[in-house]
DNA sequence: ATGCGGAAAGAAAGCGCTTGCTGTACGCCT
DNA sequence: AGGCGTACAGCAAGCGCTTTCTTTCCGCAT
């Protein structure tokens, strides 16, 4: 059916060998008999069989890359550097083509594609998102990354936690996002415009990204006399609402914190996602921002910088992530000492956040 | 290294042929045998090579979607769906992996990838996005798509013009937007409210959704007697800036709008992203929405509806379009008689668009 | 008893490629 | 002129599966 390489050794004149040695240039092969081939490709039109090649060379064309959901700007930004990272140009040699897999946070999903991933060989894995913290799960999930590694497969972690293989050559290469130090850093902001009673919706209670997200809140706080212990911390709790990463989720937790009637003159939210739902469900209720409530957000996301008003925000540069997690894994850089390496964060005031209305009175 | 079937055979104490047909499930294994290799299995943690498989069952995991951007949310809802449709739960068999290739909007990477694709003899490849209207390179994508085709390979066009492959059976299986439509309906609906001078935004100027969409725009002028032989329509040109499929064509275009002094009282924006663009530059130039100027979109993108003020446009189903897209690559359902299925759009009047200022004094 | 059909398992031939090893022919040295 | 090194090219053995064809073995009817 197909043309094979046997049907240009013919054409050629030449043994199958040859064919397959001019195609992949790593033998020296005479001028005329290379050129008579490429001629020969050239006419049949021929296109390797890239599972023959795999089969028999034992490499892959493949590169994983686990994401919660493509359709959710955060991951698609990094999906999509990745992706121009890790393809081709031109069939350039060494060019992968990208499996986009989502797992809608499933750490069964996040099994069973790491199961198809090592089935097809992929040559590199690239997970993303905060992992689920549950031991049992993890477990299963270490193995397989071990099993992974050790059969070659190049995996890079991308905004987790660090892991390490057990009985293995030190930690995987990872990219931790600075999430501590952007939620501390936003906080502190909001504190410094005078706001005292800060609500705060956090993300899925699972995910490690929430948790890393709300300690660096909790520092600041701390930092300026409100912790828990404190008089002015006493009833933190009641600032907290526990979301999930969608704007649903956003809108939800507000009309919550608004039934506590705790008084919040700003509200921090898990991402910007769930800002947009925050400040949804500030309108409805009649509210202004940032006249009566601020708002912020976490990631940056494009359409964030164009919101009405403008988000305040913390960036993550999710493009140059994925980028140089497509170098990672492809091997075109070798990971920093210590296989971790952080993504720092930066804090965008725009709009959403002023100082509240009793400052300004 | 890895586990094959042979070590399976040899600990069942069978041959590699049966526990090849206990895996595939495809051929009668006496209980007994079929137990003591799913025992092997599951001690050894085989797991098959999916490239051998491959190539001797001449199949393939392997579906490609080419997308313009998948950080694009327009796309990444596409292939967000779409992958959920042709992906696995449990590695159930028939499930596949999904290549996401973005090709920038480019042909030549069209091609590559799609030579990439047939390289690995992937089961199916869906192109989504407006086809770029130049014949050199679309003649040479017909060629692939006719090989591929020709090769088993289904190929499934997602808001994209239809297709005939040249001597084959039929047009190609299509999902076609209802871009035309849309835009009418929007734009007579900017007419309804009053509005005369409306401006237009265009995509870029090489796809075809660009050319459908305003090609309805004009069909609505033209149905309210503002068409190009009419006084009202004498200016026509003036209203109409050429954009591109980005925020910042969207914020160009405008302040080009603006500069040309035409009086518009809405903007029609070529798709939600542009529309961004446009409500930024006339919040820059000190403009309400939809005060000053109404604005609308197209797509109806997540963020559209929570936009302040929420943002009229046209939705279409993206991941409807994914998930059929999905299923029809698959070939879970047949495709529809004529290959060619049209998913309509609707007008979702929002916030974003009021009577002109005149019409309400 | 003999023979026959059918169910289950094995042997082996590929699938299309890569690559180590084996030839072969030429140019050069002594 | 003989021998040897080098530069190419071919042979053939896999890579790990699937699948056709055979074989084996049993139970049953004759």
């Amino acid at each position: 059916m197909a043309v094979t390489l046997a049907d240009v050794a013919a054409r050629a004149g030449v043994s199958s060998a040859t064919v397959s040695r001019v195609l992949n240039g790593n033998y020296p092969v005479a001028g005329s008999t290379r050129e008579r081939v490429q001629r020969a490709v050239a006419e049949l039109d021929y296109v390797v069989n890239g599972q023959a090649r795999a089969l028999a060379a034992a490499t892959s064309d493949l590169v994983g890359v686990l994401v919660n959901d493509v359709a959710d700007p955060f991951f698609g930004l990094i999906a999509s550097a990745l992706q121009a990272e890790v393809g081709v140009g031109a069939a350039e040699p060494g060019g992968k083509l990208t499996v986009v897999c989502n797992t809608g946070g499933s750490p069964e999903a996040e099994l069973t594609y790491l199961t198809l991933l090592e089935r097809q060989r992929a040559a590199g894995v690239v997970l993303t998102g905060g992992a689920v913290d549950s031991s049992a799960h993890s477990e299963a999930v270490v193995a397989r990354l071990a099993r992974l590694s050790a059969s070659g497969t190049r995996i890079v972690l991308c905004g987790r936690p660090p892991l390490t293989l057990p009985g293995d050559s030190g930690p995987l290469t990872t990219l931790a996002f600075d999430n501590h130090g952007g939620a501390r850093r936003l906080t502190e902001h909001l504190l410094s415009l005078g706001h005292r009673r800060i609500g705060y919706v956090t993300g899925p209670a699972e995910r490690s990204t929430t948790g890393h997200r709300l300690a660096g809140h909790r520092a600041a706080l701390e930092a300026h006399g409100m912790g828990p212990g404190t008089e002015a911390g006493a009833d933190a709790d009641q600032l907290i609402v526990h979301g999930g990463y969608d704007r649903d989720a956003g809108f939800d937790a507000t009309l919550e914190l608004l039934r506590r009637d705790v008084g919040v003159t700003a509200i921090v939210a898990a991402n910007d996602t769930v800002a947009l739902g925050v400040c949804a469900a500030l309108r409805d209720r009649g509210l202004s921002i940032p006249g009566d409530v601020s708002v912020a957000g976490f990631d940056d996301l494009p359409f964030s910088a164009d919101a009405s008003p403008a988000l305040t925000t913390v960036r993550i540069p999710l493009q140059e992530a994925g980028a140089r997690a497509g170098r990672l894994v492809m091997g075109r850089i070798t990971p920093p000492p210590g296989g971790v390496a952080t993504i720092t964060t930066e804090l965008m005031v725009r709009g959403s956040t002023a100082p509240p209305a009793a400052a300004r009175a």
